[in-house]
DNA sequence: ATAATGTTGTAAATTTACTACAAGCCAGGT
DNA sequence: ACCTGGCTTGTAGTAAATTTACAACATTAT
């Protein structure tokens, strides 16, 4: 259901005539152009007349061309997004876009990165898991202890540490039935990769969350799903990394959740209930 | 540099007119709308002409209304209709879809609404503090952790406080150079509120980061950057939330950050460096 | 070769964006 | 209170845009 008309326009290239293939083809080729184009320029340029650029905007099921040009407006790569860094030069209010559009950015790609299976393996293993436990150190352990405070609301037994000792004396207790989500932006700590290895090493399944698919840690992992979030600006790489890591594990919660509904439903209404002595 | 345009209009809204104003909340309402109407539908809309129209668009730095139209469509929504709830029937990728989706939305519309003055002053408050505690429970405990994470490298003494007890004994210890952040979902929660009046009483500065313009909370802070995700679907609503506080969170950071570029720079490599041997 | 069909461009119609100017409004001063 | 000067706002007109109707041309089939 995503429209993306570029997309679209590359789609039905076959069914277009000779006239309306080479608007296409400008079309193409610079897209950005168009926006800033009226529809003279664009039959001007691309050697035909209007009407033939008309005809053309009505193969693709717009309304003529001024749907085509917003839709193009939408779609493309504006300078909206952002990989830059941030400059000394920056605006607060520049600041504040570059962030947000960059976090934004790195949230939707994560939706194209997921692999639908390996996420689908995932959210049977924590369904099924007897005991789940998330794993993280730095950044992640935060990650790691959003994640048990969702989870524990499923009824779930589980927790988070933070702590090497405890990750691999946890670990080594743990059983077939037994699942761990190990969280690494880097994938390659290696208090990390030890805990990962015992809790292997004792018959439990390992999730990786990593943001990077050549990542050591993977190598340890039944599953790992990768967060890569792209070349972002390096000062902004560790926060849009936590941000998608945060986002595939509201992902996998929402999912097991949803495996069984109305129990989750009463849980959740009883934990919002007893947290109501706490308002003002 | 190129902001979002429903921002700038927010931002821009004091230096308009009495008619210019009512296009501005006419566009601020419904931007979907600007972008398939003419120039004509939407001074009727408004209730105002045409040249109204064209000297607001020209008041926001922009050539005409056809830049407006463009600008909109660009900064608007991919047209996915986002804000449902998540239900049984719903495959995984639907559910990934609409979690990503949710989130993403909620980022992008953070822009929108926060508030730059207020911000700018945050950004002051925190760079001059001598000291700064993050405050929050539960789910805004981890934000708070997140938030100590990151701004302790930038050499700025800090801590995250998620016990009760320990917040109102570090709020009394406080001077008026230091800062508390307080952070709620809600913004009614008991305990917080009660910390922040403490905090306030020992002459600290308050900023508060709330998902509600009518919290409470708000009355106890000097600074409140609401984080109003709008109405979210419920079951995603305290996930979203999280996320847009942590990406106010990293505005902030940046933006302090940058008001000494070098010194973070340096900081933030050797606290890179101080990692390595934990690498694999 | 010629009729039939399909494709493209010309020219006119209609809508849209924008400009020049005049009417209205709200000060401040007499 | 009433005028006056400046500042807003709307009316009416203009230029330019998009879209339509139709005619000319090309292509194919009979």
């Amino acid at each position: 259901m995503t429209t993306d008309t570029i997309a679209l326009i590359r789609n039905s290239l076959d069914s277009l005539r000779k006239s309306e293939k080479k608007v296409a083809t400008c079309v193409l080729g610079d897209p950005k152009a168009v926006v800033t184009s009226s529809i003279t320029e664009l039959a001007e340029k691309s050697g035909t007349s209007e009407p033939t650029v008309i005809r053309f905007c009505r193969k693709l099921g717009l309304g003529g061309y001024m749907e085509l040009r917003l839709n193009l407006a939408r779609d493309l790569p504006s300078s909206k997004y952002i990989f830059e860094n941030i400059s000394t030069e920056d605006s607060l209010a520049g600041i504040a876009g570059k962030v947000i559009n960059a976090h934004s950015e790195a949230i939707s790609n994560t939706l194209n990165k997921l692999n639908l299976d390996d996420l689908e393996k995932a959210v049977q293993l924590l369904h099924s898991a007897r005991r789940v436990e998330f794993y993280g150190f730095g950044g992640s352990a935060i990650v790691a202890k959003d994640a048990y405070h969702k989870f524990f609301r499923l009824g779930i037994p589980c927790a988070a540490q933070d702590d090497s000792h405890m990750q691999v004396m946890s670990a080594a207790l743990l059983t077939p039935e037994d699942v761990i989500v190990a969280i690494s932006h880097t994938g390659s700590s290696k208090d990390l990769i030890d805990s990962a290895r015992i809790a292997a090493k004792s018959g439990a399944k390992v999730i990786g969350i990593v943001g990077n698919e050549n990542a050591p840690l993977i190598k340890y992992c039944d599953i790992a799903l990768s967060a890569h979030s792209q070349e972002a600006a390096i000062l902004l790489a560790p926060m849009t990394s936590r941000l998608v890591q945060l986002a595939i594990l509201d992902v996998l919660f929402v999912a097991v959740a949803m495996k069984n509904f109305h129990g989750t439903k009463d849980r959740l209404d009883r934990v919002k209930r007893s947290l109501v002595d706490k308002r003002h």
